[in-house]
RNA sequence: GCGCCCGUAGCUCAGUUGGCAGAGCAGCUGACUCUUAAUCAGCGGGUCGUAGGUUCGAGCCCUACCGGGCGUACCA
């Protein structure tokens, strides 16, 4: 099929046109024509003209004249190629073009018998020709392979998937508005770190040829954020991308874009009030509701205030009340009734930890604030003041998955010392090793002083998961990361 | 990494118990000057993911590998 349309891209050339054209100008978009003509009314007939361009999506030839869809970003426009009209030359270069092509068309606005607004066409221009088939013109494009791998297929195919994309534009662009409107500045703070830190995860690894040194992609923008509240800055997030090097599943791809934000002289329960504003307010303005279906059945009502509830309290809701009290074993065996593993030897906090990620957190459907977390999950947050065992912190859980954690910022330099010491001895030896170095340029900047600090991340991707109903991360990634193939997309072709 | 499922024409999909690889759309030729999943007549199009094996015979059964989906593991 490619060879026959390479073949017409000769027969092209011969006849002196250009298949690859270039600017056009004064082109309408195909739904602002559409809108003219309505407001125009009918008796208008013949008389507004106007010039649009996209790409040709299916052709009905009927002898002497043509019709055909032409399609721009902002919807579709039938048009009308009529012999008697163009002339045999220029019709006959209508009949050759193919679905897929891209042109541009000058004509008048009428209405056909059947109701549609429709463009009579008086000229047009190849402006690309297009070598290969278009997916199917009913059923589109469903492979979810190729959908991902060629997404520019995808988004002609199926239209929602461009509007899904356009949503995605319009909540960052709103929280950006949320925030600055609030006096937050935006930053920008190193993806190349030569410690990877604020998180614990496994790094990607590269080199640096200019300093001869190995580098690592960051995993978090925390400890550079951070420096800034040192610095002076009082109001400041950054959206960007992070990377680590982890599995792929339907909630992680291994670049994802977070947004950390962090207000000095606030803490946990500010950081707490503005998620909950920055998203009431973004569903609203992008979505106009604030009841978005989940799974079909269920709907997820972001209504404020949203509840608040202690960790401790949930687990022990859960797994009994003196789940805190007993013994390890006895932990571990009610653990087994639930049927999970927790391995001998398990701290306290980390058999809580697996009930929680096991057992709670999928239930947590409407958005809840889990506080007071254990301290030795979150090395970076300040104790609470009436227990010192836990730490002033926040997860933020809607539809079952964490969609932010925000804390009450550790701003106590040797404090940060121990802890990130202590958080170096657990994962030793371990394929974090290299994450569990200490950044003393850090700790220095800390040591400066850093003013008290809410701060919190929120992963967008998630966030466009849950506002868009949609069930995988890669739904909302324009280009999800993909295994490399060994053979090229179109080796099967001929 | 492990488990289950999937891979047939450019796209969407059939393919019986193991017995000549099919349809619709797209493409090509022809007819048709208000069609819209246009219609009508005809034609071309295949490394059945790849490589082995079993069999007289494999799209179908077996093994390995490649790619994908879901689950699981890793992921403060």
């Amino acid at each position: 099929m490619r060879a026959q349309r390479l073949a017409k891209l000769d027969d092209l050339l011969n006849a002196g046109i250009k298949p690859y054209g270039h600017r056009v100008d004064d082109v309408c978009a195909a739904a602002e024509a559409l809108a003219m003509f309505e407001r125009s009314e009918e008796g208008a007939e013949g008389e507004l003209r106007t010039r649009i361009a996209g790409r040709l999506m299916a052709v009905r030839e009927m002898g002497k004249s043509i019709f055909a869809d032409v399609r721009d970003q902002s919807g579709r426009l039938q048009v009308y190629a009529k012999k008697n009209v163009l002339g045999e030359d220029a019709f006959g270069l209508f009949k050759k073009l193919d679905i897929g092509d891209i042109i541009s068309a000058e004509g008048s606005l009428f209405r056909t018998r059947m109701g549609e607004v429709t463009m009579k066409i008086e000229t047009f221009d190849l402006l690309t020709k297009s070598l290969r088939p278009l997916p199917e013109k009913w059923h589109g494009l469903t492979d979810v392979e190729q959908r991902h791998r060629q997404r520019y297929l995808d988004l002609i195919s199926n239209r929602e998937v461009q509007e899904l994309f356009q949503t995605r534009a319009a909540v960052v662009r709103e929280i950006r508005n949320f925030l600055d409107e609030r006096g937050f500045i935006e930053v920008e703070t190193p993806m190349l770190q030569a410690i990877p830190g604020g998180a614990a995860a496994r790094p990607f690894e590269t080199y640096y040829a200019a300093l001869d040194s190995a580098m690592y992609l960051r995993i978090a923008p925390e400890l550079y954020l951070k420096r800034l509240l040192v610095g002076g800055f009082e109001k400041v997030y950054e959206i960007n991308r992070n990377f680590r090097n982890e599995g792929l599943s339907r909630r992680h791809n291994p670049e994802f874009t977070m947004i950390e934000i962090y207000e000095a002289y606030s803490d946990c329960r500010g950081m707490m009030e503005l998620v909950e504003s920055l998203i009431t307010t973004v569903a609203g303005r992008v979505l106009g509701t604030l009841e978005i279906q989940f799974e079909d059945e269920t709907v997820i009502n972001l209504q404020r205030p949203w509840r608040r509830v202690a960790y401790h309290d949930l687990v022990e809701e859960r797994m009994g009340e003196d789940w805190f009290q007993v013994e390890d074993e006895e932990r571990r065996k009610r653990g087994e009734k639930h049927g999970l593993h927790i391995p001998q030897g398990s701290s306290t906090a980390e058999a809580t930890n697996e009930v929680f990620e096991k057992l709670i957190e999928r239930t947590l459907i409407q958005p809840t604030f889990v506080t007071r977390l254990p301290a030795e999950l979150v090395p970076l947050a300040k104790r609470c003041e009436d227990n010192p065992e836990l730490v002033d912190v926040f997860e933020l859980e809607i539809g079952g998955q964490e969609i932010a954690p925000g804390y009450s910022e550790l701003n106590d330099p040797l404090e940060q010392r121990r802890r990130f010491e202590d958080q170096v001895q657990r994962v030793h030896g371990t394929a974090e090793e290299v994450s569990g170095r200490i950044d003393e340029d850090f700790l220095t900047a800390m040591e400066h002083g850093m003013p008290p600090a809410g701060g919190m991340g929120m992963g967008i991707d998630r966030l466009l998961m849950l506002l868009t109903g949609s069930p995988s991360i890669r739904d909302v990634i324009l280009f999800p990361q993909m295994r490399p193939r060994q053979t090229p997309l179109d080796s099967n072709q001929k």
